[in-house]
DNA sequence: ATCAAAGGGAACCTTC
DNA sequence: GGAAGGTTCCCTTTGA
């Protein structure tokens, strides 16, 4: 139960939302997450008897640094990475019900083409990439991507516990990294993880501070044995280099998309 | 010199 | 059973 309780602290402090925000989530860019009953989460988690384990021992999380409201050191304090300034189709899965009972039910699916031709899974990414640290709201590319954002947005009127599948979507082709990747990128709430460098070009980078909290959901979300960690992370993102998915960029925790997979990331979302 | 990040070989695992 | 896509471990290199 402890153990759960902690989960859904980092749970809650990596994007999911929660009512009781764990106090070292507070002051952050994750501070707008979507809120969500941490009862509905441990009720989920009940009914799916997911084995969680402790991501945070009461000692770390005592000693965990608050997540720091994540500028650029030397920029303009306003400009937040990632700054996302929408919505996304995709939605964070918190309810009671199944994740593919309620995602399937919410979300259509599509396919995209793969680079190396099999279909990719889908899970209706939105695309709002419209701010980064290096080119702001005026990028064509954002323009030109964001207009299934306002739809939404507009009509839901408010980012609320936008669902997302937590577990691994049942009968589905498993998501990859980059995939992973790309979503917390539309993610506002990870913008203390990984934020857009140039999204118009695909090049991102990950927080040094909190790199490995990433690296944790992401292996969470695989339900691997062990804890991810940023180096295991780092390892298949340079495997990625061989099939050019991604590759490594010569500045510090940066990638790059390739253009064929953005164009996949992002097409995938449109057709959402 | 130290440390974080990067790079890669190799064995292993899970899923399709 | 084989391939794909990681995962895990471990070691070396690089750069600040």
């Amino acid at each position: 139960m402890l153990a759960r309780l902690e989960m859904m602290a980092y749970v809650t402090e990596t994007g999911i939302g929660g009512t009781a925000r764990a106090t070292w989530a507070e002051g952050g860019p994750a501070s707008s997450s979507a809120e969500v009953d941490l009862e509905v989460i441990e009720e989920y988690l009940q009914e799916h008897s997911l084995e969680v384990q402790p991501l945070y021992t009461p000692d770390t999380l005592a000693s965990a640094a608050p997540l720091p409201a994540h500028t650029h050191s030397q920029q303009d304090p306003h400009i937040i990475e990632n700054s996302w300034s929408g919505q996304h189709a995709y939605q964070w899965y918190c309810g009671p019900h199944t994740p593919t009972d309620e995602y399937e039910e919410n979300v259509p699916h599509a396919t995209w083409p793969s680079p190396h031709g099999n279909d990719w899974d889908h899970q209706a990414y939105d695309v709002n990439t419209c701010s980064d640290s290096e080119s702001q709201s005026s990028d064509s590319h954002c323009q030109k991507y964001s207009y299934s954002v306002s739809l939404t947005n507009e009509k839901k009127g408010k980012n609320t516990c936008d669902p997302l599948p937590l577990v691994p979507l049942s009968g589905k082709r498993k998501e990859r990294l980059f995939q992973f990747l790309f979503e917390m990128l539309q993610t506002p709430s990870m913008q203390s993880c990984i934020w857009w460098v140039q999204s118009s070009v695909g090049t991102f980078q990950f927080s040094s501070q909190n790199k490995e909290r990433l690296a944790q959901l992401w292996g969470w979300r695989k339900g691997n044995r062990k804890i991810m960690t940023y180096q295991k992370m780092a390892r298949a993102l340079r495997n990625y280099s061989r099939t050019g998915e991604i590759y490594k960029v010569k500045r510090k925790l940066t990638y790059q998309f390739n253009e064929g997979t953005l164009k996949g990331l992002q097409g995938n979302s449109h057709a959402a």
